[in-house]
DNA sequence: ACGATTTGACCATC
DNA sequence: GATGGTCAAATCGT
């Protein structure tokens, strides 16, 4: 392990290093066009907006490299792409090739193709996988106020598996973005509760989001409705468990987001709140996790400002 | 019908 | 061989 360790540091310096050296050049780059241009040209240049543009976006994918690789080393809160970026491909700096090539082509797991040649396309694809950043965090369950903690995860997640992991005494969940087939993005979480503290839930990212909801729009407009605020990227789960409240959360949220017009905040809320099924019968029959996992489903992380409806009963 | 979750099985790694 | 991560068929919910 320790090897392993030793190397990804070395693999990240170097490229930390070759990325800077990248960036640097880039740098000069604009300078020289941007003098290039200035002299002789109006502001209505075309052709100088657009290497401008370009060198924004060569340094703008350089800077979220370098970021995603302190990332695999720190523990950073969930970065979604600066405002106002397009970013098609985000992992190109940790990742020898980008998810999207690691494929060719996007395929739907679900699809057909032979099962040999899937399960190359499977092992091939771990392995890059986990050279993907990854990246912790913790969240606390509060009953005072609901989750403390980085909750600033807007993606939809699907779960794919679950597993009980030795030593703990909580199942360890295993989640992927729900884009996946879609777009390609290979974006995983695991979500494991912590032993000593029940109330903490330990969240690991593995790679960044390149699907679409990975780049928020810079403003997206009010709602037209609390409950019309579901439609953007398409909750996962929202459809599991609906319940009065589950509205009420929803309800809460809105109001909450209104208050934080910013574009830093305004995601802050997941689409999906969390659903959980104290409502059922026989919750003293569920297991000591019963559905905490689940009712912590990635596709439902609240912000840590969320006003407190969890009832005693679902924190233990 | 479609999409999400569950869960046993499979595979890679240690 | 044990363990963790993922797949995929079955199942569930809307």
């Amino acid at each position: 392990m320790e090897g392993n360790k030793a190397m990804l540091v070395w693999e990240q310096k170097t490229l930390q290093s070759e990325l800077s050296l990248g960036m640097e050049a880039a740098k000069k780059l604009r300078a020289r066009l941007s003098e290039a241009s200035s002299p002789s040209s109006s502001s209505s240049c075309p052709a100088a907006e657009t290497n401008d543009i370009l060198m924004n976006e060569i340094l703008s994918s350089y800077e979220k490299v370098l970021v995603m690789l302190n990332w695999s080393s720190s523990p950073p809160v969930q970065h979604i792409p600066a405002t106002g970026d397009v970013v098609p491909v985000v992992n190109s700096g940790v990742v020898p090739e980008s998810p999207a090539s690691i494929n060719g082509s996007p395929r739907s797991e679900d699809g057909g193709g032979s099962s040999e040649s899937h399960r190359q396309d499977h092992i091939f694809n771990s392995r890059k996988r986990k050279m993907l950043p990854k990246w912790t965090e913790k969240v606390r369950i509060s009953p005072e106020r609901g989750l403390e903690g980085p909750q600033d995860d807007v993606f939809s997640w699907r779960k794919y598996g679950q597993k009980d992991i030795l030593g703990a005494k909580f199942p360890r969940s295993y989640y992927r973005c729900t884009h996946r087939s879609t777009q390609n993005c290979w974006a995983t979480k695991q979500v494991q509760r912590s032993d000593s503290d029940p109330t903490v839930f330990e969240l690991t990212y593995r790679g960044t989001h390149t699907c679409q909801q990975g780049t928020p729009p810079p403003h997206h407009p009010p709602p037209a409705s609390p409950e019309k605020r579901n439609t953007r990227p398409k909750p996962t789960t929202t459809a599991q468990k609906p319940n009065d409240i589950l509205e009420s959360f929803k309800t809460s949220l809105t109001v909450r987001t209104e208050g934080l017009d910013d574009a830093d905040n305004v995601f802050s809320f997941p689409n999906t709140p969390p659903f959980y099924d104290f409502g059922t019968t026989n919750d003293e029959f569920s297991s000591p996790i019963f559905d905490a996992v689940d009712w912590f489903n990635p596709t439902v992380e609240i912000d840590t400002t969320f006003p407190t409806f969890l009832p005693e009963s679902i924190y233990y």
